[in-house]
RNA sequence: UCCCCAGUAGCUCAGUUGGUUAGAGCGGCGGACUGUUAAUCCGUAGGUCGUAGGUUCAAGUCCUACCUGGGGAGCCA
């Protein structure tokens, strides 16, 4: 037989050929049948959908069939065939099947049967080849592809900043050291000190905590720019919505206003969700599937509502803006905070939001995203800009159900005199910024951007509840494998 | 890092006030069934009870420490 070339799973099921001789590879998903015909569940990972091979048993050697099991590789030239069966609309009646890879049942550890994720985070190696993880797997390639184009058709300029880098002025969060020293004899200084002046870079380096800072030079330049990168926190977070090693952009923008920037935010979250909700349909009906036999085992107040339906809830809703003091008022005049039933009460402004105010406000209050803006300077960065008042500063953070804090942003202090006056505030040293602030010091422009944790808004999308699910193998303390 | 919960077969779990030979479902394997949809039915193998100590005549069960996982908190994205 003439070689015919591979087709995948996703294409097929769209042919309506019938009799046209195809070739399908894939791994074996199940096989069952009776001792005249088989069928195995084929699937590829071009989409969440099986394509059912059809075997008459007598026609194939019985060793050959046996070596077909769940995890199997297998290549299978056959004849498409609108399918006797209900379940599907086409298969492929096999002529020609080849083993390309076996997989011993008694120790292939994926069973056709349910797993627990957290089975599943185990044997991150083999979770690919589950409905579930193939289907994220799919929808984060997605996001990550609207990103570009989100950013692109707006004619911004995406920067790579760096992932190693010396500053660790911003203060994000614990860093992991970079250094190519002797860990068992480092070199020391007189005074004992680890000397960096040793090291390769001649000094103490980090992984990035945000590209952000880098980001704002390019932006007072290019004018609008964003980054998409991986970010690093050693903070010792055992959360399911922290990893050490996560991907985050950041878009800075020249000319940008706070309320500039919260319309660029709100606009590229819905762009996203909608793009997911046109191109990935099929996944997110199964993620929903799952969602909801999940969703079975809680209490009825618990619930979350159907994932496409909470997507398209927050795509055809305005995201509630609303400032800080006014936040403090709803929270200080609300039940749980009246009843104490808030573990941390609010007294007035100045006390940081907890989560479990967040939450409120987000999930109880307005039932919709929630854009916070003009936080106590003192709970917020260093370069964010200071308003008329002295006391906050123009800061926006974007709450979302279930989730939290998933866009943090503001207005960044173009003003030399009072960045400069901040970072003193703050401890932060100046003379190791000096590339920052002379940003400020050369055609300073008001400008904007935010950050977006990008495993966060996957979360959202797929309505996993653990971020360690929705990147393909996640880093979080006392966990690298793999 | 703190609080709470869990760790028993490949997976998900049961195992009574400590008491003989530790059970089930699923999965695997063998068989039955001419078109199945995580097929169904019959049969069968499979265990260092997380690790190390301790209490006791006797520990899967009680105690201590540690490890791992989960939920929550803090930090944040």
């Amino acid at each position: 037989m003439e070689k015919i070339r591979r087709i995948k799973v996703v294409d097929i099921l769209r042919m309506t050929e019938y009799g046209k001789s195809v070739n399908v590879k894939g791994w074996v998903r199940t096989k069952r049948g009776n001792k005249h015909v088989n069928f195995i569940a084929l699937n590829d990972g071009s989409c969440i959908h099986n394509l059912q091979i059809v075997v008459d048993v007598p026609e194939f050697p019985e060793e050959l069939l046996k070596k077909i099991t769940t995890g199997a590789a297998i290549s299978v030239t056959g004849e498409l065939l609108e399918s006797q069966g209900s379940g599907q609309a086409v298969e492929i009646q096999a002529k020609e099947i080849e083993v390309l890879g076996v997989a011993d049942p008694e120790k292939y550890p994926l069973q056709p049967k349910r797993h627990t994720l957290e089975f599943l985070r185990e044997i991150a190696h083999l979770r690919f080849r589950t409905n579930t993880f193939g289907a994220i797997a799919r929808v984060r390639h997605a996001m990550i592809f609207a990103v570009h184009k989100f950013f692109n058709d707006k004619g911004f300029v995406n920067i790579h900043t760096p992932i190693i880098t010396a500053s660790d002025a911003e203060g994000a969060g614990e860093m992991f050291r970079v250094t190519t020293l002797d860990i068992d004899n480092p070199p020391r200084k007189e005074n004992g000190e680890i000397d960096f002046d040793e090291d390769f870079f001649g000094r103490s380096a980090n992984l990035t905590v945000s590209g952000q800072l880098e980001g704002e030079l390019a932006a007072l330049a290019l004018s609008d720019i964003y980054t998409f990168g991986p970010t690093f926190r050693a903070e010792n977070s055992n959360t399911s919505r922290h990893l050490a090693e996560f991907w985050m952009i950041e878009p800075e923008m020249a000319f940008y206003d706070l309320d500039d920037n919260m319309d660029l935010a709100e606009e590229f979250l819905k762009y996203l969700i909608k793009y997911a909700l046109d191109n990935c349909l099929d996944d997110l009906k199964f993620l929903s599937k799952r969602l909801q036999d999940e969703e079975k085992n809680k209490k009825a107040d618990e619930r979350q509502m159907e994932l496409i339906e909470k997507l398209r809830f927050v795509l055809e809703n305005d995201f509630v803006r609303l400032s800080y003091s006014e936040a403090i008022d709803i929270l200080k005049n609300s039940k749980p905070n009246k009843k104490k039933k808030f573990k941390y009460l609010i007294e007035g402004f100045g006390a940081d939001l907890q989560s479990e105010h967040e939450r409120f406000l987000v999930e109880k209050h307005f039932k919709k995203p929630v854009i916070l803006t003009d936080y106590p300077k003192e709970i917020k960065a260093f370069y964010m800009k200071l308003n008329d008042d002295g006391k906050t500063v123009r800061a926006m953070d974007i709450l979302f159900p279930q989730i939290g804090e998933i866009v943090g942003g503001s207005q960044r202090e173009e003003d030399y005199g009072k960045l400069v006056g901040r970072m003193r505030e703050m401890g932060i040293p100046e003379e190791e910024m000096w590339w920052y602030l002379d940003t400020r010091r050369f055609g300073s422009v008001p400008h904007s951007g935010f950050g977006l944790g990008f495993e966060r808004m996957i979360l959202f999308i797929t309505g996993m509840g653990n971020i360690r699910d929705v990147i393909p193998f996640p880093r979080t303390p006392k966990n690298a494998e793999f």
